[in-house]
DNA sequence: CTCCATGCAAAATATTTGCAATTCA
DNA sequence: TGAATTGCAAATATTTTGCATGGAG
């Protein structure tokens, strides 16, 4: 349940950046901040029209558009697929999914700038972003 | 230029792995195995229908796709799309890609098995796959 | 009242599948 | 020869765009 966070920061956040705040903005951030599964645009949109009448699946897609642009949600890339999104409300973190049921936990990775740094020296890169995570089974799925 | 490989070894294992050696697939092959920029399905079919007339967008698919899973190419998540593909013939790598030219080259991360299996315990995960990726600047695209 | 946002339909992409003809082993 | 492979066409799936209407500020 580490995903269940208050909806209001991000609904300031988006006023903050220009966007007005609408029914179907409400509902599409309340699905995926309570969320401990990563959505997809189609799952986020079944579930958001159960409480917001007459919502279209276009605005579904404007809107996780709108939430990555403000940083408020990440992209998450698994094998079998790199649609579905998760909230990043603590900025930047790193990603453990689970293979079977999609739960996902964050996990620090401090250790890793180093790394990145020693990396970027050796191959003359200048680093912008980076992406890691690890994917497998979760506690619960292990025991099935 | 460093992934021009030979391709001798490819299509053995292909072979190894019960595939049938067809002209088609030499030449998808060779295509990936000589480029250094992570290319989609479509760039292969392009690049390989100058070699081989009357390729179908469709084998390319197809090829890709035992490719991958042999565990001759691995797919490409980027921040622009996640459906192209790199050589992966020395077993898994981690990748630092630049933004600009989609040069790619890359890295060992032997320290990172620790913190995996850090991670792994503290949550309680069995972690059977992981993908690291950099993203930034090369040497010659700073320059510019 | 003025734009931004929405939903619909339709377009544009991307990927997969059915199937007859072909090719490798 | 027999089974795997191919290309085509068509089916799906996914994402984007044009546009008239509606709603937030």
């Amino acid at each position: 349940m580490i995903f269940i966070m208050d909806t209001k920061p991000w609904l300031t956040c988006l006023q903050q950046n220009g966007y007005r705040l609408t029914a179907t903005r409400k509902a599409v951030v309340e699905i995926i901040a309570q969320t401990e599964n990563a959505l997809n645009p189609l799952e986020v949109y079944e579930q958001a029209r159960r409480r917001t009448r007459g919502l279209g699946l276009v605005t579904v897609y404007r809107t996780l558009e709108k939430l990555e642009e403000t940083g408020l949600i990440q992209r998450v890339h698994q094998p079998g697929g790199c649609n579905a999104y998760l909230p990043s409300a603590h900025g930047h973190q790193h990603l453990i999914i689970c293979q079977q049921c999609g739960h996902a936990e964050y996990f620090e990775g401090d250790d890793m700038q180093g790394l990145f740094e020693q990396v970027a020296n050796q191959h003359g890169f200048h680093i912008r972003e980076h992406w890691l995570q690890l994917f497998g089974t979760c506690r619960d799925c292990q025991k099935n």
